[in-house]
DNA sequence: TGTACATCAGTGAACGCGCGTTCACTGATGTAC
DNA sequence: TGTACATCAGTGAACGCGCGTTCACTGATGTAC
């Protein structure tokens, strides 16, 4: 049954969402395409009408995670004052929220592991990602000696990423969130 | 062919190491029991008669792997100085060698996701590693003052996790490189 | 210490299953006149 | 604007493949006397 060219991009759109989801709440090896396709409503033989295979659904679905991401915190950024941009930052991506629904996790608390194997388009969106972070909180210590800018984004955004992979990790409720908060406070240097 | 007790429990502890480097090379998902087995030398039928499914091994694997990494870890504490024991385990951790070297990988850097979505027993032994790696730290930052020793150490060892995932994803190497040097500052707050 | 037999580590083939991918088919959409 | 036909989004079955697991078989090891 042949849809209209609108139907079609939306249908397009529908799985790229539902494959950045579920590739970061389940791991892109562990997805399958049936998994996918089943979760956007649609039998999986269709999913080649609208990707080349699942390679490319890939990088395309991690664009997408974070374009959202960035939307997000972009968001936010703009919605604080200047001087506590980066406590915003922090805090929004910090939360217990984004550490338990997958729809809000980070590709690169989620993925991280498996791109550095993925194949090299999928890896230049990742770095792309992690260089845009940094630009991002750059931006944001833009006060502190030009020397130190770059090198405490890093720090801040290793911070963020290790504390969220360790909260998530963590069997105890407890125990994970005590380690957003004091993974907050080490990254605002409190 | 049956083997002798002593050469039985060599053989057990080679699928153990092997399957330890394996899982933390090319994630547990995407290593099967066939690769771990030819890597070790052996057919894949044999399997069995070390080990009760691929669930159980995982789990004394990632056991293996933390050992491993503590027993670096304490030999570097003790060599160095006590007040230049966790600029000690810092460097230690983030090395380039670590970073490369899949025999050296921390598994909280290359199998915490998959590990969150793995079993209770898994899970549990991960958590286990995570909260030995904290006191681990708090022992090497005792003279401050002791409400801030664990959201310090949590807060450092954030650090480090997340340094070395993102010094692992970036593509660049000078940027790689870098990462784990401003990782390395950030997490001494130097 | 020597013999007879049960045990079992390792082999290699087989199992059912789910994966990514392909394909014949369908019928509504898009296009050409 | 209406008609005729080509296109193609989606379905559902099929493909080869590799996975985790099982099993019959082998022959050296361990055990009992």
């Amino acid at each position: 049954v042949r849809r209209s060219r609108v139907e079609t991009a939306e249908t397009r759109q529908l799985i790229l969402d539902t494959a950045s989801r579920e590739f970061r709440r389940n791991g892109i090896a562990e997805t399958g395409l049936s998994d996918i396709m089943n979760s956007a409503g649609l039998t999986h033989g269709g999913f080649y009408r609208h990707f080349e295979s699942k390679d490319t659904l890939v990088c395309e679905a991690l664009k997408e995670a974070f374009d959202q991401l960035f939307e997000g915190l972009n968001t936010r950024i703009e919605a604080s004052a200047r001087n506590a941009a980066l406590e915003a930052l922090v805090d929004y991506y910090l939360t217990p929220d984004r550490r338990d629904d997958c729809e809000l996790a980070c590709p690169l608390t989620t993925l991280a592991p498996e791109l550095c194997r993925a194949n090299r388009s999928a890896r230049l969106v990742a770095s792309a990602g992690v260089d845009r972070f940094i630009s991002t909180i750059q931006m944001l210590i833009a006060d502190l000696p030009s020397a130190e800018i770059q090198a405490r984004a890093v720090g801040v955004l290793s911070t963020l990423v290790g504390g969220m992979v360790l909260a998530r990790l963590v069997e105890a409720r407890s125990m994970s969130d005590r380690i957003l908060r004091d993974a907050r406070e080490f990254a605002l240097q409190i």
